[in-house]
DNA sequence: CACCGTCACTTACACGTGTAAGTAAAGTGT
DNA sequence: ACACTTTACTTACACGTGTAAGTGACGGTG
């Protein structure tokens, strides 16, 4: 009951052929087995407190049950940490498992899928052309948020678009953005910087005022007077994030000013402390948990079509009906300071 | 170049036995090999992306180089999250791989460990008392919050106490705590609640009146009510988290109150928003980075001990020395509002 | 009674790796 | 010149699993 339990020992106990066994708990439908030595398999099973190993399952299939998120090398966010939440529970529904696995800067990434021998692949950050072709390569099924996400709702998920246009119909015309200057986060800025921009282009808006601040109150402070003074002032804000919104609240606050009459200011992500600032902030809401749920749905996809081949037919069909519903995944959350 | 290339493919490339490649690629020490040989066949890996099977590999050796990090059911918040990131370093520095996986609340931990044979196991998240006893029994190097973290500061890592020293320290006699009340975090809250009460005890202060809340103006509101009227008022409350300690100053502003002056609010966990609230949040400093690097050197280091034996000296010795730094893990950060 | 199909299994092999044991050639000591 | 160590490999096996192919026994049909 402790170390090490092998189908061999089951077979041992239930007075069967190591095969039996594997036919038993797999439920291979070509082979036909009596009742009484199924029960007596399954008992054994569960007495002697089997778990098949992955190791040989994995060698024997060339292809494990795992499915395999990618996370980017700076810290997770509260939604990411959703995404992942989601992506779980959906994954396991279909039998398989997903594990989460820091993606180092340095790369590496096509080894560890390599060697693992994922049954999918999640990607939640942008990788180097090569190594994104190299994976693909790797015929493992893939939802990436940097290319999947590409064509229905752009790569920041609509999320600045979102912002100028809610600060658009206000009738505001010159937006200030506030970004933050961490290295992790290039790609994600730049991804966002350009949806804001072709937003405002489209808007007929001006170009909007790029400042990129650290997460403390003097930066912001800064900020927010460089976009009040002058000629021709920056009259609403879009943050990076719900955290950066609050430090541009704070910054005005330094300055005996207030949002929205001073400078109106959306932020983005809907933390739980939103509605607590002052004024309440108004934000774009990710819906995290649609998200991870689509992403595994899309990762898995290509298994579940697979089925009629010899390869893939461990994944379960689950028992609920998961459908990815087609829900937008961010909406705006208009409280108090835009 | 493509799908699967085994060590069979860099021998055959390389012109020897594959066993040789092994030899070579693994460095083994009580076996000679050519320089040229060596040469040869480390050109062919390198040629051919050679990434041996993490299936083989761990089903030759009982055991995966994969170092499983057990997460919580309910979503990771900002200080889990950095504890994983500093762990995944740690545990790269070591030639090993961390992978994080989400409990579900229903369990099958056991079954996930033996099927995986991770090297060690780091734990985040309670467990039933028998599947703790059940993973021990595997004999896998286990680091737990809940176990290891007993004897050095207590379960909830002296936060409370911290807290409760600090509010002492100014003066305060009946404190107040706020703390959720979602079911997923039910254990945190017992653990934080008993080190809090425990505290106060042995300062000599009254019982802490706890308020069980949700992160809403409204309830806070009610909790900062419920305290600061009546004959014997609170004057100091400890929060769950920097998030609950910003509901306390929320719920405080919409009764025209305000910390510390009529009820001082301590936090913890100093998220970057502390900084930023009105008045700025006095919180507990987690640093959470080194818990992980310390996590996950206490995974590990059975690992490291059983060098002489035969069974694990796949484990590199890092190339810096990482040594756990004895910095306690918590400090008060003390800014305004109590 | 011979024949055939179905049932309920068992035997045998492959997956890719690490490593103990074997082997042939070259070097070394007396 | 012969034994004996050292060098540089190769051959062979085991890890635990899934599954194709094989094997009796039994039941029914001609």
């Amino acid at each position: 009951m402790h170390g090490k339990v092998t189908s061999h020992d089951v077979a041992r106990a239930a007075g069967v052929s190591r095969a039996t066994v594997s036919y038993v708990l797999n439920g291979r439908s070509g082979q036909s087995i009596s009742e009484t030595t199924r029960q007596r398999v399954l008992a054994a099973a569960a007495k002697l407190g089997y778990a098949p190993s992955t190791a040989a399952r994995t060698l024997r299939r060339g292809q494990s049950d795992l499915v395999l998120m990618l996370l980017p090398p700076e810290p997770l966010g509260r939604a990411l940490a959703m995404v992942l939440d989601a992506a779980s529970d959906q994954v396991e529904r279909y039998g398989l498992r997903l594990i989460a696995h820091r993606l180092p800067a340095s790369g590496g990434a096509v080894d560890l899928v390599r060697s693992l021998a994922p049954a999918a692949l999640i990607l939640t950050t942008p990788l180097a052309a090569e190594e994104l072709a190299a994976l693909r390569s790797l015929e493992v099924p893939l939802a990436s948020l940097q290319q999947e996400m590409d064509d229905p709702l752009g790569p920041d998920l609509g999320i600045g678009a979102l912002q100028v246009g809610h600060l658009a119909a206000a009738g505001h015309t010159r937006l200030g953005v506030a970004v933050p200057d961490l290295p992790g986060y290039a790609w994600r800025v730049q991804v966002r910087l350009a949806a804001i921009e072709h937003a405002c282009a489209r808007l007929g808006l001006h170009p909007p005022a790029v400042e990129r601040i650290r997460l403390e109150a003097g930066d912001a402070a800064a900020a927010v007077a460089r976009w009040t003074q002058g000629p021709e002032p920056v009259t609403a804000a879009c943050a990076f994030d719900d955290d950066y919104a609050f430090a541009l609240l704070s910054g005005l606050a330094s300055h005996g000013l207030s949002a929205p009459a001073d400078l109106a200011v959306i932020g983005a992500e809907d933390l739980p402390l939103a509605g607590l600032a002052v004024p309440p902030l108004t934000t774009v809401s990710v819906h995290a948990r649609m998200l991870g749920t689509l992403f595994a749905q899309l990762a898995i996809a290509p298994l579940l079509g697979a089925d009629a081949d010899s390869s893939t037919e461990h994944v379960r069909t689950p028992d609920a009906a998961p459908a990815a519903q087609p829900v937008p995944p961010v909406t705006l959350v208009q409280r108090a300071s835009a």
